[in-house]
DNA sequence: CCTAGAATGTTATAATGTAACAATTAAAAT
DNA sequence: ATTTTAATTGTTACATTATAACATTCTAGG
């Protein structure tokens, strides 16, 4: 996402937070637009540099707390299986993402399958399953990087 | 798994590792068979205690290493979202799990929706994406925990 | 037996994540 | 406006998960 793009989708975001009563603090504010501006998912760690002030990193749980916060708003998804954080291009309306992980050049890609979608459903309906979050993440090699 | 689950497992398993030309060794089979005795998943750190001998723990390699071995053959299955290992009760023909994750007991049930797999093959199809593995894991609450 | 490759042992450290408490800041109430 | 309450941030310390690198031992095949 380039400036002009994030500053539109922060312009957005804060809308949203507003009217869920959510503070977007500066930092907050900060981290997403890191993760936003990122081509690739980004750790903990990674974001702690992307913080850094005159050779200074914050500690660890002031970006943790920022990210526990982003995904309570929806505004950033979490992959489980690269420990790493990517930003949610339609916070508007909450999901749970699909995500196609190229383990080649690192590219992630976040689909929305409604048949997938449904598929959950029945899970949930034929087990009794209560479902909150869905972990999908489908590793592999993305269209580019099979050539 | 019981003990003559286990038993009846463990034979399976060592004809499927022969006709691979994978060796279960001892250490290899301690974990697995911890994992399937076990009724929760397990860590990595939770196998290294339960392979202690006389006040001594093996070194985290030791373990991660056995883990590796499972999973390459199938064995054993890792829940990212957890970071802990659950056995497999149908390594015979090999696939990626998928599973359901209750919050509150930790119960983990591994199911098999073919709707799912087909709308995987959907996903995999429409992006020319090349899936090598799925990570589909369920969080929410069982059926009992629900009551 | 010998040897090459596989498996294991060992040490050290990297990477990820959180608990607990103190200080500060912003929002709400008087 | 001031107080007071709650939310946010700062800080220290540490817990948990995971791997790199190299030494040693074991085992299957020649």
């Amino acid at each position: 996402m380039n400036q002009k793009e994030l500053t539109q989708h922060l312009k957005q975001v804060k809308t949203l937070c507003t009217s869920q009563g959510a503070r977007l603090t500066p930092q907050r504010e900060q981290v997403l637009s890191l993760i936003m501006r990122s081509k690739k998912p980004l750790t903990a760690y990674e974001l702690l540099e992307g913080m850094r002030q005159e050779d200074k990193t914050p500690a660890p749980p002031t970006v943790y707390r920022a990210l526990e916060f982003l995904q309570e708003q929806g505004l950033i998804h979490k992959l489980e299986s690269l420990h790493a954080f990517v930003g949610c291009n339609h916070p508007e309306h909450p999901h749970a993402g699909q995500f196609l992980i190229c383990t080649d050049c690192g590219e992630v890609n976040e689909v929305c399958n409604h048949e997938l979608d449904k598929s959950l459903n029945a899970v949930e309906k034929n087990q009794g399953f209560n479902l909150q979050r869905p972990v999908i993440e489908l590793l592999g090699r993305c269209a580019s990087c099979q050539k």
